[in-house]
DNA sequence: CGTTTTTGACCGGCGC
DNA sequence: GCGCCGGTCAAAAACG
């Protein structure tokens, strides 16, 4: 039956997240469910847009939402996992304005790292980005890619599935608004985690846009969100109501806080290279596309060279592979 | 009554 | 070639 989640371990092959190319940020979201009706929790704070931020400048540390942005060490913590030596002491810090519903501590959260170091790794490692490349230099010769992979390029690429986006939020709720309606398609237990993964589907019906949710193992107040595809439309949220950028309903600030979060996130991981920092940039702005997309998405699928960093920075590869195929950036 | 969720079965890819 | 595993399908149930 279905009873059978949590029972393996290290199956072996399956790695959990078999991703591309993938891009993966941990967000912390001070609230919990707040989303679904009363969200007195959220700031009433004017919100940003990607562009608003690109332009704004990216060393944005006292933004609005500098107060609901947490813990950069937790962050750390699930991001790079190992990285994060000093990590434990972190703790939530701004702690909403307030208000800090989400009795989560984060002690679980940076303890666990460290005692769960591998496997949260792994599953970060995992959801961060993952490669899975194919060409020929696979020089990796790691236990993918191999015969299978290259038959396949040999004769013709691999269907490669749509780039994904990876990004965890802490929050107690599975499924965070993002204004967008989703169906769900399918649960399955996630191997190592005695926590289900969901699978969504955008409704709109031109629209083919995935995600999967699932949360944390060892941090069950993380949720991780992948992200599948881009939107070929509106959110029906911005629909409704109001033609401009500003005051979006609540659901919807939700979700842009979380991306603002999420870049708040990755600049304030301090600890990248040059590389990394462009590329960073590059997915920001491959993350509006237009004008404001109120979820993450777009991206690429072009990754390669960069991966010698990889072998370097394991913890941080997530990054490697971010690559805009979007180039709607202006001149 | 229409839509979404639930849940076991099924399928394809990949490791061994 | 076999078995494991992630992802998807689809029928039935649940929900509003």
């Amino acid at each position: 039956m279905s009873g059978d989640h949590l029972g393996r371990v290290g199956g072996g092959g399956g790695d959990g997240f078999p991703l591309v190319n993938d891009y993966a940020a941990l967000l912390t979201h001070s609230d919990h469910g707040g989303f679904h009706g009363m969200d007195d929790s959220l700031p009433a704070t004017p919100f940003f847009s990607f562009s608003d931020y690109l332009q704004g400048g990216l060393g944005v540390a006292d933004h609005h939402y500098g107060q609901l942005v947490v813990d950069a060490s937790a962050n750390t913590d699930v991001f790079g996992a190992a990285a994060s030596g000093s990590g434990a002491a972190g703790k939530l810090s701004g702690g909403t304005g307030g208000t800090t519903p989400v009795g989560t501590p984060n002690s679980s959260v940076s303890s666990s790292s460290t005692e769960a170091a591998g496997e949260e790794k792994e599953e970060v490692a995992a959801a961060a980005v993952a490669k899975e490349e194919e060409d020929g230099s696979a020089d990796k010769s790691s236990k993918k890619v191999n015969k299978a992979a290259a038959a396949r390029k040999k004769g013709e690429q691999k269907r490669q599935r749509e780039p994904r986006f990876a990004f965890m939020t802490k929050s107690e709720v599975d499924h965070l608004e993002d204004g967008y309606r989703w169906r769900k398609y399918g649960q399955k237990a996630v191997k190592n985690s005695p926590y289900p993964r969901s699978y969504y589907r955008c409704t709109t019906q031109k629209c083919s846009v995935k995600k999967r949710v699932e949360r944390s193992f060892q941090d069950p107040s993380v949720v991780i969100t992948t992200y599948e595809g881009q939107h070929t439309h509106q959110s029906p949220a911005t629909i409704r109501g109001s033609s401009h950028v500003l005051a979006p309903p609540p659901a919807m600030q939700s979700s842009f806080l979380h991306q603002e979060l999420l870049m708040q996130q990755l600049h304030g991981h301090h600890v990248l290279n040059n590389n990394q920092q462009q590329q960073q940039q590059q997915v920001m702005r491959a993350m509006n596309p237009n004008m404001y997309l109120p979820s993450p998405f777009l991206l690429l699928q072009q990754q390669q060279q960069q991966q010698q960093q990889l072998h370097e920075f394991p913890d941080y590869g997530l990054l490697q592979d971010i690559v805009p195929s979007y180039n709607t950036d202006q001149p």
